[in-house]
DNA sequence: TGTTAGCACTCTTATCTGTTGAGTGCTAAA
DNA sequence: TTTAGCACTCAACAGATAAGAGTGCTAACA
């Protein structure tokens, strides 16, 4: 158990290093107001701390400086509350004033607004697709042999694909059929579009229309492959200017591993439902052993869920960055209900 | 004038400056094959070549190193013609191979091969909107309040936004209204939009909806505030391989620089048809100043042009990657034509 | 007259050395 | 239990030295 002095020591010694990135020497500690003790002492306390874990030596005559458990000890009991400062939260609020009624466009700022207010790198992921649902189908003829099929769903997500129509086909039957799938897929959640058609539409569109199977077959390429989760990133180049980062292979290192967006998505899948913080190699990833990740997620209508993650170096302003990923997460939610709270 | 000799020299320095990054000592060039003279005519000949200008020295004692003059006329009267791999071919050829037939997809997977195989950072302009002619308009409802607005370009581009429905207009009216603008702005071109509708629909409008004027603000600031030209950046990380930028400064100055995409459009447009290269200096931006910057055109129908660019270091592999523009520019050209012959 | 061998010279790079200063650990006194 | 004091450690910096790559110049050669 650490004593009342400890803990002092430990949040000044960590509060220091993520404000100037240098390790920690006792005398600078003794010079702080809240600090009423001298160095020495603090000396014998560090050695106390370092045996705990909680702090490390870069070498053998150096200031202190967190070890991951330090911070996770930091994060999990010594997080003070933070107020952002008004000028925070009148940007929040003015990103989220003006009216946005895509998903994409709200999404799209908050990555924004976090990556700008924080300097870290902001990555956002949209909803689990489960329960998004088909509003409507089109097509829109380009050419004669060309047209553009374009799916909108209740989120107001447009996803759209050119294809080809074949020689067989006559615009005729692709009008009747996507009548018929328009008429029997409303509402249907995208996930189970692949399965309804056979199972219910199948029949029906075969009496109805020629050349059904080539048809529809062509529809569904143009629609259902879609990219699975999509991903939305913001301030990719902070991590520049962040000083644990001037080695470029670590940088390299870092973004090729962003580019695996796939990994990324396992990664930041965030099922508890609070604010989850990962310091270095609890993150399991070898380019983010660095690293920390911090994810929370919002709600888009009654059970889709997303998450909202923050990468920065494991030095990160901790307070500040739950603190507004707490706000964000919220406004984004509120954003979501509100459009469905009349539907 | 320069002599052949000088002229054998001059190619020998900047082939292998190109491929080691390295400076060129005389001895290093003696013992290519293609060379038969010695190192110390060498020297002499590189003391010419130094006079004027072409090549220059890192420190008294040092190799030689190309200047951006010699480049320049490197570019102009030393390129020896490539001939691409097969496996290059044949990536190029596999990514256009299969069907793609909107224009988003075409110039987003040729930034992505250009890049993977230049190891640059590449670049493309969509075409100055001017020609880009309305296909349909369309309103899907998403709830009693809230409707997206769908606009369909003949080059099967899909815009779309999502708008909220004031109280005071009925679904009827909006439905009229775009049968209206359907029927009225079909072919014209996206720029003549505004103009035409205040010229020649305002007045049909009127008379056939309530409310008009407010629906029609709704519908316009839905669609009508397109962003300007759009820009697609492949391999964005690759500058972080090359050696000129291991120096983070330049790297945040040159991604700086990447975020101001007016800048870049401006920087980019090429009205000349050829390809065209501007070393170093010759691109008037400050981050630019170890960069060269290559840029091709592609057409898209009869007169809209759009460009491909190749941002990478000075020490580029000019041959190669001018020979991989050409290839690549024709190939989308190509693709882009098929669409509109029996239109 | 053009070419080349030879040599002195220059400058970079790496390694080693000594110095400085920040910071620690330990001990002894308060 | 706390603190002052001191010896010790190590990184960072600045010279110093040596090795190596490469040049420019000169004089001899074809």
């Amino acid at each position: 158990m650490l004593t009342e002095r400890q803990l002092l020591v430990l949040q000044v010694i960590i509060d220091e290093f993520i404000h100037t990135a240098q390790p920690v020497g006792s005398r600078s500690i003794s010079k702080k107001d809240e600090v009423t003790f001298s160095s020495a002492t603090i000396r014998n306390e560090m050695v106390d701390l370092e045996e705990m874990g909680l702090i490390e030596k870069t070498h053998s005559s150096s200031g202190r400086v967190p070890s991951e458990s330090g911070y996770r000890f930091y994060v999990d009991h010594l997080l003070s509350p933070f107020r952002l400062s008004n000028k925070e939260i009148r940007s929040i609020q003015e990103t989220f004033r003006d009216q946005m009624l895509e998903f994409e466009r709200v999404v799209q700022k908050s990555a924004g607004i976090l990556s700008d207010l924080t300097n870290y790198t902001s990555i956002i992921l949209g909803p689990e697709v489960f329960e998004t649902k088909l509003k409507q189908l089109q097509i829109v003829p380009l050419t004669a042999q060309t047209a553009v099929a374009i799916l909108v769903t209740n989120t107001g997500h447009v996803e759209h694909r050119a294809f080809n129509i074949p020689q067989e086909i006559e615009a005729n039957d692709l009008e009747k059929m996507v009548n018929i799938l328009n008429d029997r897929l409303h509402g249907v959640p995208l996930v189970q579009l692949h399965e309804k058609i056979f199972s219910e539409v199948g029949a029906l569109l075969k009496t109805h229309t020629n050349n059904y199977e080539q048809a529809f077959q062509y529809l569904q390429a143009a629609l259902l492959n879609e990219q699975p989760t999509k991903l939305y990133v913001g301030g990719k180049t902070n991590i520049l200017m962040q000083p644990e980062f001037k080695d470029l292979e670590k940088v390299r290192s870092l973004y090729a591993m962003m580019e695996k967006e796939s990994e990324i998505v396992h990664l930041l899948r965030n099922d508890h439902s609070g604010i989850q913080v990962k310091i270095g190699h609890e993150n399991e990833v070898d380019a983010m052993q660095d690293c920390s990740l911090i994810t929370a997620s919002y709600a888009l209508g009654d059970d889709q869920v997303g998450t909202i993650a923050l990468l920065g170096p494991t030095r990160m302003e901790y307070n500040r960055v739950i603190k507004l990923m707490h706000v964000l997460s919220s406004e984004m939610t509120d954003t979501f209900k509100s459009w469905y709270q009349n539907e």
